[in-house]
DNA sequence: TATGAATGAGAATTCATTCAT
DNA sequence: TATGAATGAATTCTCATTCAT
């Protein structure tokens, strides 16, 4: 540990500082509290977490952590932050508006799926907030205003449904969204006692496409008109 | 792990309570303490509970949890078992085979929404459980008998909808089951994030009833045959 | 008349259990107090020791512990006296008074040497007690009183020596009592950390017989006169 | 496990305590630690030694003792390897090579007998990693290492000692070495035991005397050809 | 920007012992 | 004579956090 930041031996000339181009450790130091943090915060929720453990994942001083993030709690609180900045900015990118009504719902379900296959530590920073009730969360002003896109693209891939008759009126998108988050959350973040209680592997290669499958008829078969 | 304490299944009669003094009670000890223990590590994880306050609101000696449970993580396997076992029973009462297939449907739905609702300690700790990658649960014993039951319930609905023409065919019962769980489960276990980021109350009277209607479609929009 | 010799089978009545004689429970619960405490002090000392393992290898109630002995400190004491009485009692049937002297030296170091090696608990013991700067046995009446014979003893053994010219004179039995102890006390009761240091069996076979015979050497080339 | 404090080697001249406040000085803290340690290891073993005695005598807040030694056991083997370097770095300066053969006997005997006189914790120590099988001797390193250069020594006399003819031949050095050790060990680590079993002082001026003529007679006796 | 030293307040767990029967 | 239930006072160890540089 302990990266040798400091400048090298000064030679005794009183040659003035080389200028060193330092590329940036105090962006450097952060991104990586910020790593080891959310892999310690989604491995052991925010009780269960060491800063000590942090600390040296991040292969900085412990102290250090203290410097940027003042408290074990704004430290959760912005690794939550980026969580969702990930999830949402990648959201983003699928288009929805630009694509076919079903097609939309399609990807949005297969999208979710994988990015919450991809990215468990999402699963179990969101129980571990929710243990917490939001209490961090509550305290970020920027959390809902990246929500509010996400809703008015669902709603409008709904009513271009529903205008062109394939889609049943009436759906909430909100509750939609929630149930198409619903569906692989439990899933996947409950897979552990599931495949326990129910004797059977759930995240084998076929398990997983027929998850899917599944999840994506359940969805369809609700929206689509007969 | 006895529950019942001496106190006889007390009788209509308005017996005012027995006012017993009841100093050694080995029972109502063990009650008392799992009764605590469920509340605070529903309310602070594993990592986040404190046996130091199991001890007080159980009226307990903290010595007495260990004299009984041993340490913190079997004290938590005891509470997860009888959680399991709490809901298990409540869904045996269902007598969802006796019903015609879209009523036992329903009423599952019904009885799993009404279940988490009365029951929010359920949610947190499985969301423990999973985070601790079920290795509590892993050495129970019965936790696995308790669903094969369930399975079967299950199975038989589907089949017997599917051979009056109700319901549509190939449908996995453990997959269906996952889904009802599912969409109430990440609801109202991820409400205080949910409704920090959709601005919106979630748990509202007016809410419930339209989140209760929105699964019922979902899955029955999906299951019936139009 | 026909003698049913085979035994006739047990008439299914409840025959009260024969009102069993028990012999002496009281006496057998001591001694089974007192054989698992020994064991127990002697692998963990006294402050190691654990009422609790001691109630258990004894296979009866903690409770019946300070019934019969009050406390760990007196249950302690009573294993040295016990500890006390089984050496002295041994070393009382060697009758060195009625051998030649150089065989009752012999004797005696060889009686010491088996001693030691049959009962690692007594060096145990010692070096506990001693630990504790003999605070228990001070306590004790009757263990003074059970050393004067061997000291006597071997006052005889050296005074008969001396007089037929084969022992030095000048000889203090107490002296040498203690040198005739300590050569093979130091070489059991050290002998994990003396192999460690010395990387050297020292329990082996040969390597016995090897300390016997340089303690035999040892005290005899210095008692015998050329 | 550095010791040197930052003080140097103080100079006769009656330099006046450079009164430093020293307040952060990590040699400082571990020395002060390892102090008490001893003391309390050596007064109570290992099972009654207290963590909390430690601190509160090294003047240091408990936690600190983790910082440096990271538990009780480890603590223990860090006494017991500075134990070790004493007296064998006492032993060095004898130079026994550099005498004749008798002296050096009498010289190893003397000093012996005189180190564990000063310095009793030596023998507690030991008897309690021998209580615990040596097992965290075992784990040490650098203390086999320690202990050839002494056998190296013993060798050396004995066998200028036996080409110069006043020795007896076919003497282990490692066997003389324990018994030279075991005379004063059991002597002075069991006074507390033999004074009272034997009613009689042991470690008043003239017993001590008495002792180490006793001892020194005994293997002289041993070793020197008539 | 960075760090090694240090700490107060707790954390789980242990222990000898007593209570009530 | 025997025991299951219960406890107060430690005991080792942990943890987030701060100090001093």
């Amino acid at each position: 540990m302990a990266r040798r930041t400091t400048a090298p031996p000064p030679p005794p000339a009183p040659s003035p500082a080389p200028a060193e181009p330092r590329p940036r450790d105090a962006d450097r130091s952060q991104k990586a509290i910020l790593d080891a943090a959310m892999d310690e915060f989604a491995s052991h929720g925010l009780g269960g977490a060491r800063m000590d453990r942090i600390a040296e994942r991040a292969g900085v001083n412990k102290r250090l952590i203290y410097y940027y993030f003042e408290s074990k709690e704004r430290l959760f609180l912005a690794v939550l932050e980026r969580t969702y900045e990930g999830i949402r900015g990648e959201e983003q990118k699928l288009n929805l508006t630009q694509v076919e009504p079903i097609e939309a719902i399609r990807r949005l379900i297969g999208f979710t799926w994988n990015y919450y296959l991809e990215h468990p530590e999402f699963l179990t920073l969101l129980n571990t907030e929710n243990l917490h009730r939001a209490r961090h969360l509550k305290q970020s002003a920027k959390v809902r205003s990246m929500h509010s896109p996400l809703v008015a693209t669902l709603a409008d891939v709904l009513e271009r449904g529903r205008r062109s008759g394939v889609f049943r009126a009436g759906v909430d998108p909100v509750q939609l969204y929630i149930s198409i988050a619903a569906l692989p959350y439990f899933y996947l973040g409950n897979s552990h006692t599931l495949s326990t209680i129910f004797d059977r592997d759930l995240l084998g290669a076929k398990a997983k496409v027929e998850r899917l499958s599944h999840m994506t008829d359940l969805v369809l078969g609700f929206l689509v008109r007969d």
